[in-house]
RNA sequence: GCCGACGUAGCUCAGUGGUAGAGCAGCUCUCUCGUAAAGAGCAGGUCAGCGGUUCAAAUCCGCUCGUCGGCUCCA
């Protein structure tokens, strides 16, 4: 850098370890990173500077603290996929004239640009010449420009594009903080950061096509919305693709499907899942562990209709409040002309007060934990439905804990517990937990007593920190009726659901008017917790599923053992083998075709069932079997009673025992 | 609900205007078998449904239903 030596004004840069280094004013981010080291120079993608991610190329003219971003960083890849969100741009203006933009930016893996075509459509079937498209313009190797743009010109500049969703967005702009990034013939209003040059993004890869609201509304024009993803090296976005793959092959509906555990039918209708009997071995298997666990936690278990009165849905405040996702009332009109009837139970809370409020409760009764795997209907959008995950008749494994505002705390470390218990035993490891608290700008919206909330939500705190968990606290996601604590996990997809929740409703205890008494013989207001650990048990089962891939640990599996005879002559001694098993409280079967023992094998593989027994002559004459242990090949020939212990204590740990 | 794609045998898929195909699964027979597919034969379809264009439709057009990828919503 040449400088002359009068106006040379010299920088401190302070790097994440904590070293200083003093630079000329002016310096950038590339400059530092091949100070450091040249490496690190060629594999800069962005720079942090004090907090906030930079161009590589934008001089610093202020003493700052510096990061180099490579592809190991966060930001570093957002900077690379933003950028390949504009050179996707770029492709579809040269193959589509006119194009408008509205935003693209980097999401957690990739990218997207909503993009309107006018009456033109874009498939799946174009992206491949899009792509094509990006690679070309990517080997031109040019740089991406940032400049400051006034407001004035900003807006001229896209008045004759005729771009009306980037002069949307500059009009919610100040003038000054306006930047366009050029690339060869692309322009774009952009906050930026960018890489250096097209030339990085050698592996783009378009994903899929997706309408999608202009600003997320559905009163506005509906853009096309196109997916993607890039990389800097052929070996990351082979693996990515290879994921891809892995991930389809977890896919629920297909295990689902081939492991016999749940079907749908057109005839029943759309979101109406039905479990065939693997599938509900495997859900009841899950079910009385959770119940179990519940019984030594002091829960009752409860059992109430699937349906109800309106007028039990008008006090819960359900009805007609949430009418559009509920299936329609069967109604009937009475003498008098009002109308009445009954609604399928979208929820199981309101059935649950009635159950409190039968009895009278003492203060020394409290908590009450009411339990049961409720079943609810609600009439989710049909483009929403999608295997287990999105139904529209569910059982939620659901529980109703009535407890004075001074349990609350006790009750969500109990629950908190609960839920670690049960995942852990699911092998769950990688999970999300978040707080949901109010909004600090409408506090109006909530119901309750403001101080009751403010001590809740500081109850769920320290009960997340108490027992370890670590939590986000989100601020503005709390329901009207009280703060609550999800737990979120990944599918097979990258896709997040939601799964447990525990939620304190102040609302509903209000409504139906449910009271215990106190110690000075005072009616008092309980708190009602709402709580289910699993969620729900057809969207748990298919996180499960994709989870464990289908191979699911030995205690859950629909059949874990299976017995296989060389020939017909064996399989008496199988039936035996079977019965004992059986007796022993194993979901054992016998596989008696006519078929190969290569062949019972491979189908019994493919089934993913745990164990294999197969018996022949040599087992006959020793009273043992001869185990195939699933994906492992032969393991021992074991009596069929040790066997029967080995495989037990393998269950007593699997769950935790 | 909206945008886009898709719907052929139980499953996976071929078939672009001229008599519906394959592999696996199923059934029958033969083989009685030692750790991931024995052999032969048979059966199986209103090409999602309805309507239209045409001498002729799985194929082209429209509507309906369903599925998938998103958007939106989720007490």
């Amino acid at each position: 850098m040449a400088a002359s030596p009068v106006d040379v004004r010299t920088i401190t840069i302070t790097l994440p370890d904590g070293s200083e280094r003093t630079f000329e004013e002016g310096v950038t981010g590339y400059d530092i990173a091949a100070d450091i080291a040249m490496g690190l120079a060629r594999n800069a993608l962005a720079v942090k500077v004090d907090g906030e991610v930079w161009d590589l190329h934008r001089p610093i003219h202020d003493d700052a603290e510096v990061a180099i971003l490579t592809w190991d960083d966060k930001e570093g890849k957002q900077t690379f996929w933003h950028s390949a969100a504009h050179l996707m741009a770029e492709a579809l203006e040269e193959l589509y004239p006119g194009v408008k933009f509205g935003i693209g930016p980097p999401i957690d893996r990739g990218f997207y640009y909503d993009v309107d075509l006018g009456d033109r459509t874009i498939s799946q079937d174009d992206l491949g010449a899009i792509e094509k498209k990006m690679k070309e313009l990517a080997k031109r190797d040019v740089p991406y420009e940032r400049q400051e743009v006034p407001k004035d010109e900003a807006i001229s500049y896209f008045e004759e594009k005729g771009d009306e969703y980037k002069l949307e967005l500059i009009e919610d702009l100040e003038d000054g903080e306006i930047t366009f990034y050029e690339q060869g013939n692309f322009v774009d209003l952009c906050r930026g950061p960018h890489l250096p040059t097209t030339g990085d993004i050698k592996y783009p890869k378009l994903l899929n096509v997706a309408g999608a609201y202009w600003r997320g509304d559905e009163n506005r024009t509906q853009l096309t919305r196109i997916y993607g993803i890039a990389f800097p090296k052929k070996k990351e976005l082979d693996e990515f693709l290879e994921r891809l793959e892995l991930a389809r092959q977890r896919d629920h509906r297909k295990l689902g499907r081939e492991l016999g555990l749940f079907t749908f039918s057109k005839e029943v209708g759309p979101g109406l899942p039905m479990w065939l009997p693997k599938g509900t071995t495997l859900r009841e298997t899950l079910s009385k562990f959770l119940k179990d666990e519940q019984l030594k936690r002091g829960y009752q278990q409860v059992i109430t209709p699937h349906i109800g009165r309106l007028e039990l849905y008008r006090t819960s405040g359900h009805y007609p409040y949430y009418k559009e996702s509920q299936f329609p009332p069967m109604l009937f009109s009475e003498e008098d002309g009002q109308e009445d009837g009954y609604l399928l139970r979208p929820m199981n809370c309101p059935h649950h007060t009635q159950i409190f409020a039968a009895q009278h409760h003492s203060y020394r009764d409290l908590p009450v934990r009411l339990a049961e795997f409720g079943t609810v209907y609600r009439f989710e959008q049909s483009g929403e439905l999608g295997g287990l995950t999105r139904v529209r008749g569910f059982t939620q494994d659901d529980a109703h804990i009535f407890c004075t505002p001074d349990q609350v705390k006790g009750e969500f470390k109990d629950v908190i517990d609960l839920t670690l218990t049960v995942l852990s035993a699911l092998d769950f490891t990688e999970f999300k937990a978040q707080i949901s608290l109010r909004d600090p700008e409408n506090m109006e919206k909530y119901v309750g007593d403001d101080a009751l909330w403010s001590q809740a939500e500081q109850d769920i705190r320290e009960a997340t920190e108490e027992m370890g968990l670590d939590a986000v606290e989100v601020p503005g996601e709390a329901a009207f009726y009280g703060p609550k604590l999800d737990f979120m996990v990944e599918d097979a997809l990258g896709r997040e659901w939601q799964l447990g929740t525990i939620q304190v409703d102040y609302n509903l205890p209000e409504r139906f008017d449910l009271t215990y008494v106190d110690a000075s013989d005072e009616r008092q207001r309980p708190v009602m917790i709402h709580r289910a650990p699993f969620g729900s048990m057809e969207r748990f089962t298919g996180v499960l599923i994709e989870h464990c891939g289908g191979n699911f640990p030995t205690w859950l599996a629909p059949e874990q053992v299976r017995v296989l005879p060389i020939g017909s002559d064996f399989n008496d001694y199988a039936s035996s083998v079977c019965d004992q098993l059986r007796a022993a409280g194993l979901r054992a079967e016998v596989d008696a075709s006519d078929e190969t023992v290569g062949y019972k094998i491979r189908e019994a593989e493919t089934q993913k069932i745990p164990y294999m027994l197969v018996v022949g002559e040599r087992e006959v004459d020793a009273g043992t079997v001869a185990v195939r242990q699933h994906g492992k090949g032969q393991q021992d020939v074991l009596s069929v009673n040790v066997f029967i212990n080995r495989i037990q204590m393998e269950i007593d740990e699997e769950m935790g025992r």
